[in-house]
Parts: C-alpha cells; structure tokens; sequence
DNA sequence: CTGACCTTGTTTTTT
DNA sequence: ACAAGGTCAG
C-alpha cells in the first residue's frame, strides 16, 4: 500500500496556507466559491466532514470585507467551541484584508452574549457585573431551594432538576413561558422551583450558562429598539455548526437575523451529535422553510482521507434515516483500509495500542515515520481514557488528554476562584458558603444555617449575616473568632481591590479614611499588594488556604499547591481579577500546547472538526459504543446520534483508521463480557482489513494470563482473533437479533432464552477466561457467576458452557 | 465540630 | 474501582 508521504489534505489544499496574496478564491473549488461570494441573503452550507468548511467560511468573510459589503466589525461570526473561535481569529487576522474596521465579532453563542446581556442586564434584573455561575454552584442552589421546598433531595437529585431546567432553557422557555405540557416534571414541583430558581439567581445577581442565551432571546422579544439596534449593527451573521444549534439559539439568530437576513449557516447533519444538550436538528432540516429564497450550497469534496476511509465512513451513516443527504468524494486514491481488530480485555486493547503506535512512530511496516502529534485516540466515553493513561505511563509514551477534569474545575482552583469572587463581590453567597469553613475554622451546619438565618431575616447577603452574627455574639468561641478574621480579611482584601481599580479616587478615599464603597481601609498596610496577581497570592495566603494545604499530608496535596501556582500565573494574562472570573467561566478549556509530541487522547465529541492522520477507535462495543444510556433514554434517535458519533470518528482519520473491540471488559469495577458494537457489522467489507495482531499472540504471551484458570491452549484459543474465530459470524448473527429486537424494547435488554435455559442457579460452569465457576443469578442474559479463582463476575451466557463439557471434576 | 467508617451511585458527551 | 455523601462516636 502507498501511504502518502504528504497528508493528503496538504496534498490537496495545503498550499494555500503558505501562499500569501490575494484572497485565495482561486484556490477553492466551485461550491466553496459559491458559498464564500453568495453574500446577500440567507445561505446554507451543507458541508460534509473534510470538506474545507471553515475555509469557506472564512473565505466568506474575507470577501465581505473585501467587498466592502461591511465593515469588519459589523460582521459576526458564531461557534460553537471557543477553540473554534481563536482558529477563525486567527486564521482571518492572516488574511491580507483590511481589518481597520476592527476585528469582526468572532466568538461562541455564549461569549457574544456574555457582552451583550453586560449592556442591557438591567432588563433582566441583573447587575452588569452579574457572575456566571458553574453547573456546580448551580447544583448546590438548586439543592436548597428543593430542600426548603421540603422534598426528598434523595429521588429527587438537583442533578436531575438542573438538567429539567437546562432543557427548558435550552427551549428558550421562561418561567412565565413554560408550556403546560410541562406542569408535570420533577414530581409536579418544577414549574414551582424553576420560578424560585430564577428569582435566586436574580438576588444573587447571577446566571447560569443558559440564561446567557435566554435573557438575551427575551431581551430582543420584549425591546424592539435594541433589538433593531443590533439588527442594523450586524450586517452579516455567519454560524459554524449549526447543525448544533438549539432553539434558544435558532430563535436569538433569527430575531437578529430578521431584519436583512444575511444569515449564513454552515452545518452537517450527519455530524449532529449535541441532541443530548438540546441541539436541535431540526434546525437544519427547516432553514430553507424558514428562510425562502434560502440558497443552499453542498460541500461534498472531501480532501481528508483516503477513499477506504471516506467509504467506511459513508457506509456507517447510511443506517441512518432523516438526512439531507450527501455523497461525500474524494479525488485520492489508494490509501490504507480500515483496520479492525478484536482483543480479549481492555487491558490488552490499550497494551496493543501503545505497541502500534510505537510502532507507526518508528515507522515500520514500510510506512514512513510519524510524529505523536499525528496519531489521537478518540474514546466515546472519558473513562475509556484510564485503560490507555496507565498503559502508557508504564511505556513511557507521552500522551496528552484533552478534556478531562478541567482545570479550573478542580477543588483548589473553585476554593481559591470562591475566595477571588468575594473579593470582587460580598454579596456572592455561594461563594462564602463553599469557603466559609475552609480552612477549617470551626464552622460547621450550624453555625451557616444561623448565618444564612440572619442574613434572610434582614434582607442582606450572607457576608452582612456574618457581620451580624458577630456583633450579636449570635455565633461566638473558635468559630466566632474564626469567622471575624474572615470577614475582616474579605473587607480588606476587597478595600484593596478597590484601589487598585480606582486609583484616582484613592486620595479623597483615604482622606475621609473609608474608600467610596464605605468600606475601611484604614489597616491596609503601606506594603499594600500593588497589582492582581499579588493581591492574589495575599488572599491565598491570608485567608490560610495554601497554608491548608502545606500541611496536608494527603499525596494530592502537592499537585494542588501546583496548581494553585498556576493559577495565579493565570492570572498574568488578564488586567484585572474581575475579567480573569469572566474568562474562567466561559473557557473552560485546557489547551496545553507543550513543545513535546504527544499522543493525543479524548472524547469523539471532543474530536469534532479536528483530524489526524492516524486515528484509533477503540472500545467499539455494543453498549459502551453505542452507548447503552444513549438507546435507553432516547431510543432509535439515540442510536441514530451515536452512528453520527461513529461517523464523526472514522472521518478524523486522514491516512490510517484503527477501530478496535474487546470481548470483556471491567463496568463499575466488575468484568463484563462484551459483544462487538453493531456499528463494527455496519463497516462495508470491502473496505475493512481484520488484523490479528502478530506477535502478540504467539509465542511468549502465553503465561501471561495462567492466573485466569484455564489451560494454555484455551487461553490460546480466547485469545485468537475474534473477528476470524469460527464463533464470529454466528455472534454477528445473534448481535444482529439482539440488535433488531432491542429497537422495541425499552431496556435493549434481549432475554437469549436458549443460552438462558441451559443454565439454572447453582450450575456448575466453565469459562475460557475466568475458568469454572458457580451461577449465583440470571439477569437477562447475563449470569451471576460465583468463579473458583477469579471471584464475581457478571458474563454473557453465550461465553458459558457447562462444567462437565469442559471436563470440570465433580466436587 | 471533626474525622473515621460506611453507603451509594457512577461512566456519556459540554458551553 | 472509586469518589462523594451520609452516619456516628469522640
């Protein structure tokens, strides 16, 4: 096979990203040309994986400026990740064109509305300086107002009320909007707590992300001169992925839209896979309806991967009904097929991962060398990430993973963050409860419900109900002295950045000894922290917190004490702490951009619109991809997001697209047994090359599983490619019932009634991993199954034969 | 009020 | 398996 030597996207089109001159239109091919000089009117770009979307797009806004049609900053240009957001910003500073006018408004749904609602928040009761809150603070909200409504927070989790109202939100229904088809939700009370839940935020003046959207979308219902202000502003509206749009964010487009149109959306059905979070798509689907005259332009040129790739890909998606539809092609020939291959566990799955991709960097197998930064390993679900960590942290493979906790998500960083937020504002309650008592200073349940008391019965925030509780010895001893000192820092601490943001108005502030926000500045030190960042450390260090974690013996303690360096360095890049709080909220990225090549690990959501020349995608498994939860709660349509899911996968790949299965797997600390995922039937044959991992089966493996129980030769036989087994086709045949059958079947839980009437509680079994064993239990069509050597396990009953064939001795 | 122990749910996916 | 939350003794 002839790999490349060139990726093939450089093949095609990397030339005109060293080629400056003029605006490039030459370089784009005809459909591409049409959606980036198509300017007036509403347009939408059907545009299939690989396809130079974003090359379109930014062509389009090129030319807009190019064409004077706008100045560049009456331009705006919306995404859906604000990596996607710096990539079109920096890509079209490069671009030789004008931007005197100012750079266009480039940025996500939420950023843009972010500086929009800061100018109108008086029209939705809010402050300017209203904070963001984060799902957590969000969850602890909702917890006390679902226990002050007296409800059992047991059945009935903030999680689940959050998520109730996240989707209504996402609905772009208000309290006072919500329809009655909803009276119903969380237990009947949600319509009530949602109301409360609103009327919360507004004291606290604060929103959640999806206020962000709906108090602008109300905004522009409820105030036609604003909104016509931005309607005549915006003279051309661009939107990447739309295909992730929901309705809050279709209706906040249209209504800006409304006026002249100018809208241009470019999207891929086939690459919807936000449904989960609300997006809608519909949306898509409706454009050219709800816009008539609409142009519709289809990108369907891929320049990414070989042919074999771009064909597994296509015969994926087919399985799935209600697509625009589109015929992806490719003018590369030749090229690698999909690889696929079975392993017996997880653990193998990873160790065989870690040896290919050793083995593609050093370049063997007449394939030429690769860097690390070309391969990604894309998992459907972040604990798949762990398997591959471990292993390669053994080998010493660098790998980098995207998305995993984030940073500023950690416990350090949301303590130190709550302590920066009550510098910036006392009445942030939340922000004092998460960090009253740590460091510990005696302040338990108690000692917060009377402070919260007091705080209720006066009509002020919980800081002033500390002041109280103070002064009226409502809370006195260790804790009593404890809270005073915090309270006395917060007043400090907040009297310093008060002078550090208003220097002009110290002099008279010092004058009459109070700054102008009342508060006593008397005690600041001459030494007082100059800047931000050393406030920053002041508070960290005042407040006890480092000091906290100094003398934690714990062995996370020191990568905390790191990270909350880092944080401060953080904060180097920002004016002041009020805009680094604002950043943090909405950028909840990490991207580390380390000069070491590294393999990349993440989520297949995570992967959208990047690609790789080598891909794996591992873990293919009927249940874990597609997602079990996935077909139980949203059934065909869920299965259907996750073929989309499978398709965005696969079409990552540039060069080289490993898909692999493992036939067990540990769920919840318990090994299960697995069957292959039915997307791995839907791959066309003709374009799959099944490999059986040389080397690692043969010789020299063999002992290493001799703790499983059964005999060499058995161990030998599991292990032998699952794909080619004689058992291959026949399990595909049952996969395939199961598969079909479960589509009417809530659960997708298919009793195998033969492979379950074979076996009664008490039975003696054997299995070719786990060795012999007793059944304990039947569940569906798993067995309960009490092993001799390898303990509990839950198993297919298809993997079992009864002791006596396999030669077991009676007791 | 704190810390040790036990129970429980968790593994989708993210602005 | 593991973390987070709850329970209970000091």
């Amino acid at each position: 096979m002839n790999a490349p030597k060139v990726p093939l996207s450089q093949r095609a089109m990397g030339a005109i990203e060293g080629v400056p001159g003029a605006l490039h239109l030459e370089w784009l091919n005809e459909p591409q040309l049409e959606a980036a000089t198509n300017l007036a009117g509403p347009m939408l770009v059907l545009a299939g994986a690989g396809t130079g979307k974003t090359r379109a797009l930014i062509s389009r806004i090129a030319e807009l400026i190019h064409k004077r049609a706008a100045r560049s900053n009456e331009i705006l240009a919306v995404t859906f990740t604000n990596k996607a957001a710096r990539e079109m910003k920096d890509r079209v500073s490069q671009y030789p064109v004008n931007l005197a006018g100012g750079m266009p408004w480039m940025g996500t749904f939420h950023s843009i509305c972010v500086k929009l609602l800061r100018r109108h928040a008086e029209l939705v009761g809010l402050k300017s300086n209203f904070t963001i809150l984060d799902t957590d603070d969000q969850n602890r909200l909702l917890k006390q107002l679902i226990v002050a409504a007296n409800i059992d927070e047991k059945r009935w989790p903030a999680r689940l009320l959050s998520g109730v109202i996240d989707n209504w939100k996402n609905r772009a229904w208000t309290p006072e909007t919500l329809p009655s088809s909803e009276a119903q939700a969380f237990n009947g009370r949600g319509p009530e707590l949602y109301a409360q839940y609103q009327e919360r935020l507004k004291t606290l003046n604060a929103c959640d992300f999806g206020d962000l959207l709906l108090h602008m979308v109300t905004i522009f219902q409820k105030h036609d001169d604003i909104l016509a202000k931005y309607q005549s502003w915006f003279k051309y509206i661009l939107v990447d992925e739309y295909q992730d749009t929901n309705v809050a964010q279709y209706l906040w487009l249209r209504l800006l839209a409304a006026g002249h149109k100018n809208l241009c959306c470019v999207g891929d059905d086939d690459q919807s896979i936000y449904g989960w979070r609300g997006a809608e798509v519909g949306n898509i689907l409706r454009f050219e309806k709800d816009f008539s005259g609409a142009k519709v332009v289809r990108l369907e040129q891929n320049y990414r991967s070989t042919a074999h790739i771009l064909a597994a890909a296509s015969g994926v998606i087919a399985g799935n009904s209600d697509r625009l539809g589109k015929e992806l092609w490719t003018e590369a020939e030749g090229g690698e097929k999909v690889r696929l291959i079975g392993h017996w566990d997880g653990d193998e799955e990873a160790r065989w991962v870690g040896e290919e991709i050793e083995a593609m960097q050093s370049g063997t197998r007449g394939r030429a060398g690769m860097s690390l930064d070309d391969m990604a390993i894309l998992v459907r679900a972040s604990h798949q990430m762990r398997a591959f960590e471990d292993r390669f942290l053994t080998i010493g493979l660098p790998y980098r993973v995207i998305g995993g906790p984030r940073f500023y998500e950690r416990l350090e960083i949301r303590d130190a963050m709550a302590y920066f937020r009550l510098a910036v504002s006392q009445d942030d309650d939340l922000a004092f409860e998460r960090i009253v008592n740590t460091p510990r200073r005696g302040l338990g349940d108690k000692a917060i419900q009377t402070i919260n008391m007091l705080a209720r019965s006066n009509g002020v925030s919980m800081v002033e109900g500390a002041r109280i509780a103070i002064e009226t010895g409502a809370i006195k001893g260790k804790g009593g002295k404890g809270l005073a000192e915090l309270v006395s820092n917060l007043d400090r601490w907040a009297a310093i950045l008060h002078m550090q943001s208003l220097p002009e108005l110290s002099e008279d502030a010092v004058i009459d000894g109070t700054s102008d926000l009342g508060l006593p500045i008397a005690d600041l030190p001459a030494d007082a922290p100059q800047t931000h960042i050393e406030l920053a450390e002041v508070i960290l260090d005042e407040s006890g917190y480092t000091t906290m974690w100094l003398n934690d013996k714990t062995p996370e303690a020191p990568g905390r004490l790191e990270n909350l360096k880092e944080l401060v360095k953080a904060l180097e890049s920002f004016e002041n702490l009020q805009g680094f709080l604002e950043h943090v909220s909405l950028i909840m990225d990490n991207d580390t951009d380390d000069a070491e090549q590294k393999v990349t690990i993440m989520t297949l959501h995570a992967a959208k619109g990047l690609e790789y020349p080598a891909v794996f995608l591992p873990g293919w498994e009927d249940g874990l991809f597609p997602s079990q939860r996935s077909m139980d709660e949203s059934g065909l349509k869920g299965l259907e997001e996750e073929r989309r899911l499978a398709y965005v996968g696969i079409t990552r790949a540039e060069e080289v697209c490993t898909i692999s299965f493992a036939a067990n797997r540990r769920v919840y600390g318990q090994w299960q047994s697995q069957l292959p995922s039915r997307f791995v039937d839907e791959l066309p044959e003709a374009h799959v090359e099944v490999l059986t991992a040389p080397g690692l089966y043969g010789g020299g493996y063999g002992g290493a599983s001799g703790d499983y129980g059964g005999s060499p030769l058995q161990d030998r036989a599991a292990r032998a490619d699952a794909y080619n087994s004689p058992g291959w086709k026949r399990m595909q045949a049952q996969a395939d019932r199961r598969s079909k059958s479960s589509h009417s079947n809530a659960k997708g839980l298919v009793i195998d009634a033969t492979a379950v009437s074979s076996f009664t509680q008490g039975d003696r079994v054997f299995h070719t991993k786990f060795g012999y064993g007793t059944v304990m239990g039947i569940e569906g069509d798993k067995l309960d199954i009490e092993f001799d050597k390898a303990g509990a396990k839950k198993v297919v009953a298809k993997f079992i034969v009864p002791a006596a064939q396999a030669g077991d001795a009676p007791f």
